[in-house]
DNA sequence: AATGGCCCCAACCGCCGTTTC
DNA sequence: AGAAACGGCGGTTGGGGCCAT
């Protein structure tokens, strides 16, 4: 235990003048070797509190502003795909930030999901509870085991309310429809890859529960054009 | 106007893999 | 080869702001 450097080192938000102090150290000597740069700045901060702030807010690619419809529809697709894999999601969002879609995700989708779970539950009517259940357990098996074989990884979701699930079906805010303190920062490239086609997919994706064939459905964990959508998400960088 | 509850997000924590010496 | 330092990642927390009562 370093009592010295704990007391030493300084935590909480970031200050304006550190902020500043932070962005010209990285512009002398780049993005590496954190803790040199933390000391040489005469921040009190860590090397990991200066990476972060830098990754996560300061660096001036970063894409701030409401998520698009397209990065919605990207985030929503790479996660049934391979989970809470953040950073890996984030590499197909320029301008994206992994704890940007983390939060994102905790917010908006996983609540959107519990809801089309239960949707989807419902729709088998007729069934008793125990039926229901054992139902939604077969789609998950069969969900993982083709999604683990094809990509590589496994991905439980429960159909349990976690402590924030009070209130998330039909929250404060409707999928979709958010309020964000970066509303008037919107980047124009992200609408000149969003064509009218996939407009057009991504209306039918939002606008209901139903499964169509040609996009992901949640309820039923189906993959129709996986390999299509990791090509698609890939151009996005170039 | 006061207050309590909820949402959102920046920041931190702990772990683990990689790099450097 | 191995220890230490560094960097990346996913999970969690805390506080500010908003909204309903």
């Amino acid at each position: 235990m370093d009592f010295k450097k704990e007391e030493t080192l300084r935590r909480g938000p970031w200050l304006e003048e550190e902020d500043e102090r932070l962005v010209k150290v990285i512009s002398l000597l780049g993005e590496r070797r954190w803790d040199s740069l933390a000391i040489v700045s005469g921040l009190k901060r860590s090397g990991k509190s200066c990476r972060l702030r830098w990754m996560n807010y300061l660096n001036p690619t970063l894409k701030r502003g409401p998520m698009s419809q397209e990065e919605e529809r990207i985030i929503f697709q790479l996660h049934a795909l391979w989970g809470n894999k953040w950073s890996k999601i984030a590499r197909r969002l320029p301008g994206r930030t992994d704890n940007e879609i983390k939060n994102y995700w905790r917010t908006h989708y996983r609540k959107k999901q519990e809801a089309q779970n239960y949707g989807k539950l419902f729709e088998w009517r007729g069934n008793t509870g125990e039926e229901l259940l054992h139902k939604y357990k077969e789609t998950e098996i069969t969900r993982t085991k083709t999604t683990s074989q094809e990509h590589g990884f496994v991905e439980v979701v429960s159909m349990e309310s976690g402590k924030e699930a009070n209130g998330g079906v039909g929250g404060r805010e409707s999928f979709g429809v958010m309020k964000s303190p970066y509303e008037n920062r919107i980047s124009d490239w992200i609408s000149e890859i969003s064509t009218d086609q996939s407009e057009a997919n991504l209306s039918e994706d939002h606008s209901s529960n139903s499964c169509s064939e040609n996009n992901i459905n949640i309820g039923t964990w189906w993959f129709q054009e996986t390999r299509d959508f990791e090509e698609f998400s890939c151009s996005l960088w170039s």
